[in-house]
DNA sequence: CGATTCGGAGGACAGTTGTTCACTCACTTC
DNA sequence: GAAGTGAGTGAACAACTGTCCTCCGAATCG
C-alpha cells in the first residue's frame, strides 16, 4: 500500500518551506516591505513565476511567518504559567524559556520585532492578534494564581499585558546585545533586568490595594 | 543693513527640511529600508542628484528624523520629571505628556517605533542611544526622590529602564488605535493602562525590600 | 494506459531604482 | 564688478523590480 498520498504535495510544502526559511534569512538585514520577491525565489533557486504559487504577495508570506515564529513559543508559555507553582518560579521559567526561545530562533524573533510595528498592515494584525491570545491566556492563568483572588477581570488582563509586553521587549533587547563586545555578559544583564523587574511589577501586585481612582 | 548672512544657506536648509518632511510622511506606510531616493526627491519637487546635497544617503536622512523626532520629547519630559512632587503626579502628568506628543507627531512617533527595530542600523543605533539617554536621565531623576533613597545606582536604572519601556510601548499602542472603530474610546483605554500599570510598578518599588537575590 | 492536474521554467513586458557626469545660474565674497 | 561657490538640473547608465503569458514534464486520477 503506502500509497503516500501526496510525493506532489510533499515536494510543495518542500519548496514553500524553503521560501519561508529563505525569507527569513534575508530578513535579518532589511525588513519585509523593502524584501524583493525576485531576492527570496533566487537564493531558494526556483524561478520568480514559482512564488505565486504558494503565495499571492510577500505581505501572504509573512503572515505565515508570523505563526511559525509565535506559534511554537505560544505553547511553551502556557505549559509554563500552568505547570509552575508560585511567583518566583513562574517568572524564572519564563525569563528561561525567552531566553531559550531567542537563542533557538533569533531570526523569529527578530521579524517579529522588526514587523510587530512594520510597513505591512496585514503582517502587524497578524502579529498583534497573536500578542492579544498571549496577554488573553497570562491573564487566564493569572486569575488560577491565590495572589489574584478577587481581582476584576480588567485589572487581571492589563498586569498580564504588563508581563508580555515586559517579555517580547527583553526578547528584542536580548537579540540587541549581538554583536556588542562580550555579547554573552550584555546578555546575561539583560536577562537578570527583566528578572529584576517582573520580580517588581508581581511585588506590586502584591501590595496593590483597589486603590481609589474611579467610582 | 540686514545683510542676511545666508539667502542660500536659508534656501538649503528650507529644502533639507521639505526632504525630511517628505521622507517622514511616506514612512507611514512603509519603512526605510524600502524608501526610495528618487520617491523623496519627486514629492519635494526637486531633481534626485539634488538629494545628495543634503545627505549621503537615505540611512543619513533617518538618524537626522530620529533626532528631529525625539528631541522635543527629550526636554519635555525632563522637565516633567524635575518639577513634579510626588511619584502620582510624575505618572500622571508623563503620560499625558506622552498622549499630547503622540497627538502633535503622530508620523515621528510611528518612525520611531518602526525603526527601532528596523532593517536599517544607523538608524537602530540613534534610536537605541537616545532611549539610552532617556533611561540614565529618569534614573538621574528618580534619585532625587525620597523613596529612592539608599536605593543601588544599578537598581534605579533597571527601574528607569522599565519606566521608559513602558512609555514608548504606550506611544506605539496609542498609534495602534487609528483606523480602529471608536478610536478615542480606544485611546483612553491604552491611555488608562498605561496610568494603571505606571502606578502598579510605583507601588512596587514602595515594597521592594533589597530581596536577597545575590551578595 | 490515457487524460488531467499543477509545480515550476523561461521569456518578455514596462517601470523603477541609485549613481555618474557635465551643466546652469543665483548668490556670496573679495 | 569680477571671480568663485554651490544648490539644483537633466540626460544617461546598467541593474533591478513585479507580473503576464506560454510551455514542459512528472505526479495523479479514472
Amino acid at each position: 500500500m503506502s500509497h503516500t498520498v501526496g510525493v506532489r504535495q510533499a515536494r510543495k510544502q518542500k519548496t514553500r518551506q524553503a521560501l519561508l526559511d529563505a525569507a527569513l534569512g534575508l530578513l535579518e538585514e532589511q525588513s519585509l516591505s523593502s524584501l524583493g520577491l525576485r531576492e527570496v525565489t533566487r537564493t531558494v533557486g526556483i524561478a520568480p513565476t514559482a512564488f505565486y504559487r504558494h503565495f499571492r504577495d510577500l505581505g501572504e508570506l509573512g503572515v505565515a511567518l508570523v505563526e511559525e515564529a509565535l506559534d511554537s513559543l505560544h505553547a511553551m508559555v502556557r505549559t509554563v504559567l500552568i505547570e509552575q507553582a508560585g511567583v518566583e518560579a513562574q517568572i524564572e521559567s519564563a525569563v528561561a524559556v525567552i531566553d531559550r526561545h531567542v537563542r533557538e530562533y533569533p531570526a523569529h524573533v527578530r521579524f517579529v520585532a522588526r514587523e510587530r510595528h512594520g510597513g505591512v498592515r496585514a503582517v502587524r494584525q497578524a502579529i498583534a492578534d497573536q500578542l492579544e491570545r498571549f496577554g488573553a491566556e497570562v491573564a487566564e492563568a493569572l486569575a488560577t494564581q491565590p495572589t489574584a483572588q478577587g481581582w476584576a477581570e480588567r485589572d487581571l488582563r492589563m498586569l498580564a499585558d504588563l508581563f508580555v509586553d515586559r517579555l517580547v521587549t527583553t526578547a528584542a533587547a536580548i537579540l540587541d546585545t549581538e554583536g556588542a563586545e562580550d555579547a554573552e555578559a550584555a546578555r546575561a544583564r539583560v536577562v537578570e533586568a527583566a528578572r529584576w523587574q517582573l520580580r517588581l511589577i508581581a511585588i506590586g501586585q502584591q501590595h496593590w490595594r483597589g486603590e481609589a481612582g474611579e467610582g
